[in-house]
DNA sequence: TCTGGGGTCCTAGGACCC
DNA sequence: TCTGGGGTCCTAGGACCC
């Protein structure tokens, strides 16, 4: 903890929502709600407006609706999410070098590593000066972005300030007085600390502590016995705003995976092992991207009961090759009963080194192999997503690669043609199209 | 037809080594 | 026929965060 108030946290104020918004002025004043729009999607982002109906961020989308059904429902449009954040951290980084992202809509800035000739404001980091500084901040991101709010938090460390910039949201400024801190925290339930969420606070509710004040009474053995070693001393500090944590530029990754949930449960061993072979191309496009490669390679599947299992598996080196981390994936699988069905399937890879040793033979471009494919009509009005959406067919389960009026196009995943007749769906009639999703409201 | 996607960090047990 | 202790790596699962 600092002796001035000099970490500044900011956050953007329902960002995907706000740059939505921005760019489509009839979305202006209304419920927006930006996440998945499947069957099983949840909300990212929910406007100022949303959140009166109740909506909220990680609500399914299916409750989002029943609660909004007017609102704008939007998938999201990430590259102008990420533009625009790129155009926000440009500008904290004008301010202080040491800026650290901690998503496309948040951030930690650490004033007293301001440069004090470019910005003499922050010379002596008074409460009067960093109070004036950061409105000026405001309104400069405001113009920058267009006309997006932030809600900014100043205090002695990383947790006060951000502690404070949920205080008064949205488009708020709070300073929170250095000595003050502890008497600001005490009131507050636990769950304001940072790693406190629903499983913690329930044992900390199982011994009565229900806010901060509750929690400085426990002494360090008791909390480390309670939550084990690293949360139960990181607590105990917390608990009396002790926090030494430096505000971090940058900061290497230490993995990089692929997931997704489908609309359907899958059940098709090949088609799961197809996924993944998609998935693994990805996240090989990623880490040659980011020049990065790694040793372990994971695979998340979750089941139609919603149970979560990985396995992973450990090369002796490196690798950012789709084709040796799809086959470790496919192996992988082949260990798991997927009887049941499977909502989701992912694969990361873990264990990363900035160098790649497949480098010393260039680049090993690697080609899609050519699967069989037919199209289907349809009378759906619903939005397929390719290489998300599965669809039955009487040759088997296939997922659809595009789409186009009445007719979605359907990729196989066996290399062998596919025999029989491929006959029409019709949603009306459910011998027909036993498997076919809901029409989703428009 | 409840429950995303991309991450980080921690814990605990077993293997293995000295 | 007794049996340590530490360190590191790997695996699996879980909590948490935005």
């Amino acid at each position: 903890m600092r002796a001035v108030a000099s970490v500044l946290h900011l956050d953007l104020d329902a960002f995907f929502a706000a740059v939505e918004q921005r760019d489509k002025p009839s979305l202006r004043g209304k419920p927006v709600i930006v996440g998945g729009v499947g069957g099983r999607g949840v909300v990212s982002t929910a406007s100022y407006e949303a959140r009166e109906y109740g909506v909220r961020s990680a609500m399914s989308t299916r409750e989002a609706r029943s609660r909004c059904p007017h609102a704008a429902f939007l998938s999201g449009r990430f590259h102008a999410y990420r533009s625009t954040s790129d155009e926000v951290m440009r500008l904290l980084r004008s301010v202080s070098p040491l800026v650290e992202p901690l998503s496309l809509d948040e951030a930690f800035i650490d004033l007293a590593a301001a440069d004090t000739t470019e910005h003499p404001g922050l010379a002596d980091l008074s409460l009067p000066s960093v109070t004036a500084f950061a409105e000026e901040l405001r309104s400069r991101l405001t113009e920058v972005t267009g006309g997006l709010t932030a809600s900014v938090g100043i205090g002695t460390s990383k947790f006060i300030a951000k502690v404070a910039s949920d205080l008064d949201k949205p488009d708020g400024l709070v300073v929170v007085a250095p000595g003050t801190e502890r008497d600001l925290l005490r009131p507050m339930k636990v769950t304001v600390l940072p790693g406190v969420g629903p499983a913690t606070a329930e044992r900390l509710r199982r011994v009565g502590v229900h806010t901060v004040a509750d929690l400085e009474s426990l002494d360090e053995d008791e909390l480390v016995r309670l939550l084990g070693k690293a949360s139960g001393h990181w607590l105990y500090s917390l608990a009396r705003a002790e926090d030494d944590r430096p505000v971090v530029a940058e900061r290497e990754a230490k993995s990089v995976s692929v997931e997704g949930t489908y609309d359907h449960d899958l059940t098709d061993r090949s088609l799961m092992e197809h996924l993944l072979t998609r998935q693994a191309g990805d996240v090989a496009r990623r880490l040659r991207k980011a020049g990065l490669s790694g040793r372990t390679i994971t695979i998340k599947v979750r089941m139609h009961d919603f149970t979560t299992v990985s396995r992973s598996n450990t090369l002796a080196s490196p690798t950012d090759t789709a084709s040796t981390i799809a086959r470790l994936a496919r192996g992988l699988l082949a260990d798991l009963d997927t009887s049941g069905g499977v909502r989701l399937l992912g694969v990361g890879v873990s264990g990363l080194a900035d160098w790649v040793q497949e480098d010393l033979f260039g680049e090993t471009a690697e080609e899609e192999e050519e699967l069989p494919e037919v199209k289907v009509p349809h009378h759906s009005r619903r939005v397929w997503a390719p290489g998300m959406d599965v669809v039955h067919t009487e040759m088997g389960q296939g997922w659809v690669w595009g789409s186009g009026r009445g007719v979605v196009t359907v990729r196989f995943e066996t290399a062998a043609t596919p025999a029989g007749p491929v006959r029409s769906y019709s949603e009306d009639d459910p011998e027909l199209s036993p498997w076919l999703p809901p029409t989703q409201p428009e």
